[in-house]
RNA sequence: GGCUAGGUAGCUCAGUUGGUUAGAGCACAUGACUCAUAAUCAUGGGGUCGGGGGUUCGAGUCCCCCCCUCGCCA
């Protein structure tokens, strides 16, 4: 039994998200931490809300609210929706949690003790109306470029250029409108990331399994024009970490917070300690400190391919410049972009399908196996209605589904609802056994690499090892002249329900858990012997029909979802 | 403009350190079966592997140039 400690990109709190965010992190994260828990391993899986920062202040206010109760509420909202996805989090934490305030300040310190913080003087523009400062993004005004009258601080959006908000023409607050606005001088803390590159490239050129994605925008970053820079880590705000030093307020930085970018991946630790502090483990620090036990853990991180340069270099320099011997990201298994029929999924645009709206249309199961079997590892994916429909039909109605129907309603029709007596193995049983033995052995070797798609496509070959074997050995005709021998295959038949309901549950957890209930055993204990798992369910030992285990998506609502969701949403 | 990753059957994608007739699923066609959610199983048609050069006995797989898509950075 290894011990595996999986984490999952923490989702920013400004909003409900959609499906091209589940699918880059939290879901094959789940995938993973439910195949090793499968497999008998010690996991611990977390995740959080990423809360501070600027977007989060706004949103509140638009919303209307103080930002910490905002914050508070959809943390809730995003809490169920990952319940509703049956996200199997040993912990959701949140990154304003206490916990993570103290760490986020002891790592500053530590940063500060071994030299990696430095103190830099910066120009910035400053809202008089507001009373703060403004990051780039929320000062717009005339484009000097194009004349485009909504250019954004740090691009237009119409010409593209990139802009600095000093060249804009007529200024402006987006926060408040105000065009009160001046260039004041403020101090801020840089992470010294620059004088960890050659630490950090060694660190990452001994990763030769990572994927390609993840190394090379870590290398892409790490030798870009003058290399690594060095990244401001304090911001100018209300939300956030406070900035101090060893629990004292830091001369010159009164007021300040640390950057969210920062404070984030911290997260990931002080979630543990939120798991324990909720009382749902008893010691985080064998996890996270190599000194206290978490030597011989496997850390995994899922992320989408946008943040691969804070896990890269940011976080890990944090990590390194501590000088504390906390644990180390063994494997970054990163994600390319889901796009929404033809284009990008977006969120102020309300195009695509949102994390909610799924669930309202179609049972978890659904969304996981589609976006699972469909995961952007080598490029980026799209989501059209048609190929959902068809994937989701055919995969799973057709061949999963329709397999445990025809078992259960032959059973039922010709021996009653127990698992009949009588009959041997055959040739038609050992060639099953032989193709399930090899490819459940490959789905295990997919999967301990992560490789999402690859791990599906077996499953489902899995699957239709099933339909072959009952087309090939025929039940319903031998039956007619050797009803014991049909009696036998249709034992085999019934243990391959359970059997598949153990191997597809880290995919879709629900239909696993009903095929198991249909079967009436709770025996999830995985397949290292074949032969056994399908003789797990005795002659004689009761099931229950079960009702359709995936209804089809008519064409009709294919047609509807397709007009719904091509537009705004509310 | 620079850099990354891609461009393989109608669609979605696999293709290991270059090696025999380029694979899978879906879709399509034909056949089998009739236990089952008009489900399943089998067989078949279909690709000059973005374009052009080059290295090699041999290249989708290496090198050079060009075209296109996505992203990042200027």
């Amino acid at each position: 039994m290894a011990r595996h400690l999986i984490t999952s990109a923490i989702p920013y709190i400004n909003g409900i998200k959609h499906l091209g965010n589940l699918v880059g992190s939290q879901l094959p994260a789940d995938l993973y931490a439910r195949y090793l828990r499968g497999r008998g391993h010690e996991v611990l899986f977390l995740c959080a809300t990423d809360e501070h920062g600027t977007p989060a202040e706004l949103a509140a206010a638009k919303a209307g609210k103080p930002v910490d109760e905002f914050c508070r509420e959809m943390y809730e909202v995003q809490a169920k929706i990952a319940e509703g996805f049956r996200l199997s989090f040993d912990h959701f934490g949140r990154s304003s949690s206490l916990q993570n305030r103290h760490l986020t300040q002891h790592f500053a310190s530590q940063l500060a003790k071994n030299g990696m913080i430095s103190e830099v003087t910066e120009q910035q523009m400053y809202s008089v109306a507001d009373g703060r400062f403004l990051p780039d993004r929320y000062v717009e005004g005339t484009c000097p470029n194009c004349g485009y009258d909504n250019a954004r601080g740090d691009q237009c959006d119409n010409c593209t250029k990139q802009l600095d908000p000093a060249d804009l023409i007529n200024p402006r607050s987006v926060i408040s409108g105000s065009t009160e606005l001046e260039m004041r001088e403020t101090r801020h803390l840089h992470l010294r990331q620059s004088q960890m590159k050659e630490k950090l490239a060694d660190w990452i050129d001994s990763k030769k399994d990572w994927p390609i994605l993840t190394t090379s925008i870590a290398k892409k970053w790490l030798n870009d024009g003058d290399g690594l820079a060095d990244r401001g880590i304090t911001r100018d705000l209300a939300w956030g970490v406070p900035v101090q030093y060893e629990g004292a307020p830091w001369s010159g930085m009164e007021g300040k917070v640390f950057y969210v970018w920062f404070d984030a991946p911290i997260e990931y630790i002080a979630c543990s300690q939120e798991w324990v502090d909720a009382g749902k483990g008893a010691d985080w620090e064998r996890w996270w400190r190599t000194d206290k036990g978490a030597e011989d853990v496997t850390y995994t991180q899922f992320m989408g391919k946008d943040n691969v340069p804070f896990h890269t270099l940011s976080f890990p320099s944090t990590i390194f410049g501590s000088g504390e011997p906390w644990k180390l990201v063994d494997y970054i298994k990163s994600f390319n972009y889901l796009n929404y029929d033809g284009g990008q999924f977006s969120t102020s645009r309300g195009r695509g399908v949102f994390q909610d709206q799924a669930l309202s249309l179609l049972p978890a199961d659904y969304w996981r196996w589609w976006l699972l079997s469909h995961a952007p590892e080598s490029s980026d994916a799209e989501f059209t209605w048609e190929n959902f429909q068809v994937s989701v039909n055919k995969d799973l109605a057709d061949v999963l589904g329709n397999l445990v129907s025809r078992v259960t309603k032959f059973c039922r029709a010709k021996f009653g609802e127990v698992v009949p007596e009588g009959g041997v193995f055959g040739p038609q049983e050992e060639k099953l056994i032989a193709e399930l033995e090899t490819r459940i052995r490959a789905y295990e070797g997919f999967m301990d690499a992560r490789e999402v798609r690859k791990s599906a496509a077996e499953l489902r070959a899995i699957w239709v090892a099933g339909n072959e074997y009952l087309q090939s050995s025929a039940p319903w005709t031998v039956f007619k002249t050797d009803p014991v021998q049909a009696a036998a295959q249709t034992r085999v038949a019934l243990n391959l329900i359970r059997l598949y309901a153990v191997l597809s549950r880290p995919f879709i957890p629900d239909a696993a858990a009903s095929m198991m209930a249909s079967v009436q055993s709770g025996d999830w204990s995985w397949p290292e012997d074949v032969a056994a798992a399908l003789n797990v369910l005795p002659a004689g030992h009761g099931f229950t029909t079960p009702e359709v285990l995936f209804r089809k998506i008519t064409d009709e609502e294919r047609v509807d979802w397709q007009a719904r969701f091509a537009g705004t949403r509310d």
